[in-house]
RNA sequence: GCCUCUGUAGCUCAGUCGGUAGAGCAGCGGACUGAAAAUCCGCGUGUCGUUGGUUCGAUUCCGACCGGAGGCA
């Protein structure tokens, strides 16, 4: 075992990570990293997968881009609802196919579920093993469980849950709705509790050999002040219209697309509920607390190697510093 | 200049008939395995304007001063 686990190990293809709260420089790092390694940027991010949802996800330009390459941007229509599930088998097949014509992934973005999901080369819960359609088949049981939800009231879902497995139950609270059921899904579809099946996925071997560099601010004042400023730059490019378009072109108000921060609150300026310096408020407010919930989902993993700037990002000493990283992993530019 | 009101957490305010104080919002910390920019949990962070006095003990009572609001001149 021990040697098939080594032997896996040599064979790991290495891919480079660059992640971080909001506005913290993730965008820039990538290109100039992959400019100097020869490499193409795979997008870990939840929002930025959605075609039409521009200014709001801070989407890269092609001025951005700089002539590199990059992946896993619109590649869903705004009204559908996209998942890791789904992002974890297109982005393996992106970096895949970069690493087979002989350059290097960097992969870039704040979705930490994502990117770990990616990495860890984790598969989830299904009826089967095939299948893309898998999403659909989830549908039923899902909308029955929250329709219960709300009818019978989290505890009794969650006492449900306990019965079926205890341990899940025990880690959860009875008011994290999305997880309580998802638990319970997950048994209904499959048969196997949650338990067990993370137990199993923990015991798959990853899927990359991954340099975690999560970039931020050595204060935690300077990021949010790029935060605001970023926010204050979006209105200025026309969020206001494009959540306006958006809605317009009859995009379901309550699909994932307009849960994104920007966007959900644009939508109430839009329906005329508060005015545009309220929505740039919240939308500030929310851009930070989002940052917070980002680091502390970085902070526990001990493997992401931190480049911190003061006041603002330092991107040659960025590129520096990540180079090092990255020739201590043995992954030289090209 | 005089009179009245007022000063408590980052903000708005409550409270202590004298025993060093608590709500909302903001903030901070954490969780996270098919919606994750989502979902959820936890935590008061304080020279009670300053300075004297009375008192065993003052944020609370008294005086002065400083800041703010209003009124009379």
């Amino acid at each position: 075992m021990q040697i098939f686990l080594v032997g896996v190990g040599c064979m790991l293809e290495k891919i480079v990570v660059i992640t971080g709260p909001t506005a913290a420089g993730k965008t820039g790092l990538g290109v100039r990293l992959a400019q100097q390694f020869g490499g193409e940027v795979v997008s870990a991010d939840s929002m930025q997968v959605y075609r039409g949802l521009n200014v709001g996800t801070a989407k890269p330009s092609a001025l951005e881009m700089d002539g590199v390459p990059h992946h896993m941007i619109d590649v869903a229509e705004p009204g559908e609802a996209y998942s890791v599930a789904r992002y974890v088998a297109e982005a393996r097949d992106c970096a895949d196919d970069i690493l087979r014509r002989g350059k290097l992934p960097i992969l870039v973005g704040g979705t930490g579920l994502y990117i770990d999901s990616l990495l860890a080369g984790r598969d989830f819960a299904a009826k089967s093993e095939e299948g893309d359609e898998r999403a659909a088949e989830c549908r039923p049981y899902r909308d029955a469980l929250a329709e219960r939800y709300e009818r019978e009231g989290a505890e009794t879902l969650w006492r449900e849950l306990q019965e079926v497995d205890p341990e899940t139950a025990e880690r959860l609270h009875p008011n994290d709705k999305k997880r309580v059921l998802r638990a319970l899904e997950v048994y209904q579809l499959t048969g196997q509790t949650m338990t067990a099946h993370n137990a199993a996925t923990r015991r798959v071997p990853p899927r990359y050999e991954a340099v975690k560099i999560a970039l931020t601010a050595r204060e935690r004042g300077d990021l949010y002040r790029r935060v605001d400023k970023r926010v204050d730059a979006m209105l200025d490019a026309g969020l206001y219209a494009e959540v306006a378009d958006l809605l317009q072109s009859g995009l379901p108000p309550a699909c994932t697309a307009m849960q994104a921060i920007g966007y959900k609150e644009m939508a109430r300026a839009v329906a005329g509920e508060i005015s545009l310096e309220e929505a740039a408020a919240l939308i500030k407010q929310e851009s930070r607390r989002y940052a917070k919930r980002q680091l502390s989902w970085l902070r526990r993993d001990e493997t992401v190697r931190w480049i911190e700037w003061d006041g603002e990002p330092d991107f040659a000493e960025a590129v520096r510093v990540s180079t090092e990283f990255c020739r201590d992993a043995g992954i030289m530019d090209r």
